[in-house]
RNA sequence: GGGCGAUUAGCUCAGUUGGGAGAGCAAUGCCCUUACAAGGCAUGGGUCACUGGUUCAAGUCCAGUAUCGCCCA
């Protein structure tokens, strides 16, 4: 093996091999009763992986990597999302930066350059998930415009259609005036923003007084329809029924009553125009309102109402009409207000309510079986808590909002004639055929919003609407695991669509994980300048290729600066090379439950070491088992046994980890078992045992056996390194395998847990510790051989010091142990104790009485605190009679035990003292 | 306003049926011991946010408070 661990080298290497060999194929083991199936959330396809994708990716392909081991049929479904209206705008920004819109193109000749770029940078995820490692069967890879699921979107748009699920009307919906199109509700972010509330006169018809209304948009005024009053509202009750002279406009609107009024806000006097709020569209209703559009599609004022605003930008109106009003003296006062503000999610332009004629879902009747899935457990948050989220939106769902004004996407399957028909069809042939022969019609200029396809992601891959081999082996998947954030674009509608249309729960767990953020608890995003690319972790990255990254192509150059210091500060350096592996654990070891993550990058160095650490753990073994047959039936010596009884007791706990989905504990397990015990105790202890012939073949056998299990344990965490070392020992053994990625899951063997090795290995190691503690406490050297001897001798300890004297010399470096008896003299010494045995190392020329004398003080000291403790529940009468007596027995125990100790070392501390 | 989460060592975090406070990193001391200095050995460091309650026993269960964060309206 080469001497120094080389991720990159082992990494190319492994990454074309395994997808050369077909390993990751869903078809390899298809003889397996067990089928376990992940989808993977398709990215959108011009995008990159971010940190929580390739956290995401670890944590999929660890889950699937575990479950192709165990031998079943496994298949990760690949795949990425057409995005529409991300992708369009990409592309669309592309475009202005030549000076033309989509529309000097049109639309036929626009959708093919959207097809150009996919194809140009859809590679980008793909590769970035190869040099994640990532295991899916990339030869089932989907994109959800292909054919197929575009016919599956389809299916279900029309099925949906005839049963009354979706409808098409004029409603109010969310406007983006800047991609002129509806989006969802879920698109919407309204944050905190300052305003102003501005209160404006509004006269009373034929008479002197006025109302005074408070807005926060005052140009919407020109769509007003009536002015709304409290019913219980003393102040205006006598104005109930009154008109008044809508200023700036020729029309008269009516004084109205409604609960809805909140007589403390403002005035207690409402404006209500219902075609340009949500709550004053539904109080229209109620009162049978006009609804009166003032705006166009890119929010100017139109021409409904004649006035001098016309064609104006709506905040130009806004401000012409203060003016107006003030001059006219209709102005009341401007209050500094703060309001929440819509904004879309891709644009962050201001969302208008708007009215327009759109498709929707109604989402009730598919709502109510979604409910009834995660109530009766055929489905499972993790953690928890999340169902609560889930329920609490289910339960409030509105209609969802399935068109939308853009090009890049499925387009609506439905046809119209001159009448306004509509002709809800596969394709125009049908459409036509509903029509009737001659007919002209037209196609929906609209497209469905992306969620729409996304939501039939867990079928619609597996070959939905055929019935498919597949189908009926993967569907329902096993696990979803995907961030909260989009448990109501995605997850909730997955849910709906798959009862709904492929009979069954589309994933029987959704394990939602935390959000990975920046060293500081910030949130990772492109225009904080804190993003890191996973990639720049595995290869490492320059500060200066590192500030180019994180400053190029901003919406806000004028953050660059703050950008620039914050890097320069956390990353004076750059970014060192970790490796694929050691980034893949820092995640594993990261994925706990129920809180966002602050990534470390200490993390990642921390088990780039681990890896460097099992690579030259892996050297050792191969070099000692070199050039020798080994012989698997070799007698064992307590060592092995204990090693081998440890290794039983971490498979359990790694499977009982994973099954919960704590990959975090899943890792530690594996990280303290292969680190402290096979390294630090095990290949030590073996030091000795190999150059004893008795024990030479057992340990060497034990070494590799071992090794083997460790290798395909860390596998689904760490496969590059762990393959590699595999195909090392291959090598030596003459074993003929593959790779270690069709290698059996260890199963845990029960008559290989030996409590008697786990009890003389815990006697050995206190021995040991105990020798290490002196020299340690006494700065002597660890190459130094020490004199010991022994006093107080049990009969088991002299079985283990009979057994065990060669370890215990080579591992304490002891010079010679020599026993005395209870009442020979002992010389000056430093003590420490193994159970009721002492250990006395001589001072003579070595130790300092002082420093012993102290370090057995100290020693007393911390017994002391114990015993009070323990003595200190003895004595409570309630503890004695209120708990079970095994734990009352324990406690004795331990009194006991801490009191012998004392005891002990107070005698040697008096020796001491007394010399 | 409603909901959720967090608060444990200097830092990042484990601690799942309530029963002697843990890890990694950082710090300190000693060691270039033939697998590994990306290492070994040892050491120091915590009123488990606060207040009350349940219990023989609370980091863990219950109620409330504070601070921070997120989601929804």
């Amino acid at each position: 093996m080469e001497k120094t661990y080389n991720p990159e080298q082992i990494e190319a290497k492994y990454r074309s091999l395994w997808e050369d060999k077909n390993l990751f194929s869903s078809d390899l083991n298809s003889t397996s009763e067990n089928a376990y199936c992940i989808m993977l959330p398709p990215p959108n396809v011009t995008g990159s992986l971010h940190m929580g994708h390739a956290f995401q990716h670890t944590i999929m392909d660890v889950l699937t990597r575990y479950h192709r081991g165990k031998g079943d049929q496994t298949l990760w479904q690949p795949g990425t999302d057409h995005a529409g209206i991300a992708t369009q705008m990409v592309v669309e920004r592309q475009l202005a930066a030549q000076g033309i819109t989509r529309h000097d193109i049109g639309r036929e000749k626009f959708i093919e350059k959207i097809w150009d770029w996919k194809e140009r940078s859809g590679g980008t995820i793909t590769s970035q998930m190869r040099r994640l490692g990532a295991s899916v069967d990339w030869e089932r890879e989907r994109f959800t415009m292909d054919e197929g699921l575009s016919d599956a979107v389809h299916k279900v748009f029309i099925q949906l259609y005839n049963e009354g699920l979706i409808y098409r009307g004029k409603r109010l919906v969310n406007w983006d005036p800047v991609l002129h199109t509806a989006v969802s509700d879920l698109e919407v972010i309204s944050t905190e923003e300052q305003g102003s509330l501005w209160h404006m006169r509004y006269p009373i018809t034929g008479t002197d007084e006025v109302m005074v209304v408070a807005t926060t948009r005052p140009e919407t005024m020109l769509g007003d329809s009536a002015v709304a009053v409290h019913p219980d509202d003393e102040r205006y009750t006598h104005f109930i029924g009154k008109t008044i002279d809508l200023p700036l406009t020729d029309r008269k609107i009516t004084i109205i009553a409604d609960d809805y009024v909140d007589m403390e806000f403002g005035t207690g006097c409402v404006k209500i125009t219902p075609a340009h709020d949500f709550n004053d569209y539904e109080m229209g209703q109620r009162h049978n309102l006009d609804v009166i559009n003032i705006l166009t599609d890119d929010a100017k004022i139109n021409d409904t109402v004649k006035s001098a605003y016309t064609g104006m930008d709506r905040f130009d109106a806004r401000k012409q009409i203060v003016k107006d009003l003030d001059d006219q003296g209709l102005l009341e006062k401007i209050e500094p207000h703060t309001l929440m503000v819509p904004r879309g999610d891709r644009t962050h332009s201001v969302i208008e309510p708007y009215m327009t004629d759109q498709w929707f879902v109604k989402v009730a009747p598919l709502a109510k079986p979604a409910i009834d899935a995660v109530k009766n457990g055929d489905i499972r948050f993790i953690p928890e808590n999340w169902n609560k989220t889930y329920f609490n939106w289910m339960n409030n769902i509105q209609d969802w909002c399935i068109s939308r004004q853009i090009w890049w996407g499925h387009r609506i399957p439905a046809w119209y004639d001159n009448e306004g028909n509509i002709y809800v069809a596969d394709s125009l042939e049908e459409a036509q055929a509903q029509a009737g022969e001659g007919v002209a019609l037209r196609q929906d200029e609209d497209v469905l919003d992306t969620w729409f396809s996304s939501a039939l992601w867990p079928f619609s891959t597996l070959g939905w609407p055929e019935q498919t081999p597949q189908l009926s082996r993967f569907y329902p998947t096993d696990v979803l695991v995907t961030g909260f954030d989009i448990i109501f674009f995605w997850v909730a509608r997955m849910i709906m669509f798959g009862l709904k249309f492929a009979g069954d729960v589309p994933f029987k767990d959704i394990y939602i994980t935390g959000l990975i953020k920046d060293g500081q608890g910030q949130k990772m995003s492109k225009s904080k300048g804190n993003v890191l690319d996973p990639i720049d972790l595995i290869d490492g990255i320059s500060l200066d290729d590192l500030l180019v990254k994180r400053t190029q192509g901003m919406m806000q150059p004028e953050m660059a600066k703050k950008i620039k210091k914050q890097t320069q500060d956390e990353f004076p350096d750059g970014i060192p090379s970790f490796g694929t592996d050691a980034l893949r654990f820092t995640f594993a070891a990261l994925a706990s439950f129920g809180r966002d993550i602050k990534f470390d990058l200490k993390r990642v160095e921390g088990y780039r070491n681990f890896c460097n650490k099992l690579w030259n753990a892996s050297r050792f073994v191969l070099m000692k088992l070199e050039g020798d047959n080994i012989d698997t039936k070799a007698s064992l010596s307590i060592s092995d046994e204990w090693i081998l009884s440890r290794l039983q007791a971490t498979k359990v706990n790694v499977e009982k980890h994973l099954k919960d989905y704590r990959l975090d504990l899943m890792s530690h397990e594996l990280y303290e078992f292969v680190w402290h015990d096979y390294c630090d105790w095990y290949l030590e202890l073996s030091k000795p045992l190999l150059v004893d012939d008795t024990t030479k073949a057992g340990t060497q056998a034990t070494l590799l056996k071992v090794l083997n299990e460790i290798l395909t344990l860390l596998h689904p965490i760490i496969p590059f390194i762990t393959e590699e070392i595999y195909e090392q020992c291959c090598a030596l053994t003459d074993k003929d395998s593959e790779s270690l990625m069709t290698q059996a899951y260890p199963e845990v063997e029960n008559d290989l847990i030996s409590t008697q090795a786990e009890e003389e290995m815990q006697w050995l190691q206190t021995f040991i510790l105990g020798i290490r503690q002196i020299r340690g406490e006494m700065n002597i050297p660890p190459s130094k051989p020490l004199p010991c001897f022994v006093q107080n001798i049990s009969n088991s300890d002299q079985h283990c010091l009979d057994t065990h004297s060669q370890v215990l010399n080579s591992l304490a470096k002891l010079e010679k142990i020599s026993q005395l008896n209870v009442n020979d003299e002992a010389p000056e010494s430093a003590t420490v104790l193994v159970g009721e045995m002492k250990i006395l190392i001589p001072l003579a020329g070595l130790i300092d009485k002082g420093q012993e004398a102290a370090r057995l003080n100290k020693e007393i000291e911390k017994l002391n605190k114990q015993r009070a403790q323990f003595a200190g529940k003895l004595n409570n009468e309630k503890f004695i009679s209120g708990a079970p007596e095994a734990v009352v027995n324990k406690e004795k125990e331990k009194l006991t035990s801490v009191e012998n100790a004392i005891a002990d070392l107070s005698t040697q501390l008096e020796k001491i003292a007394n010399l």
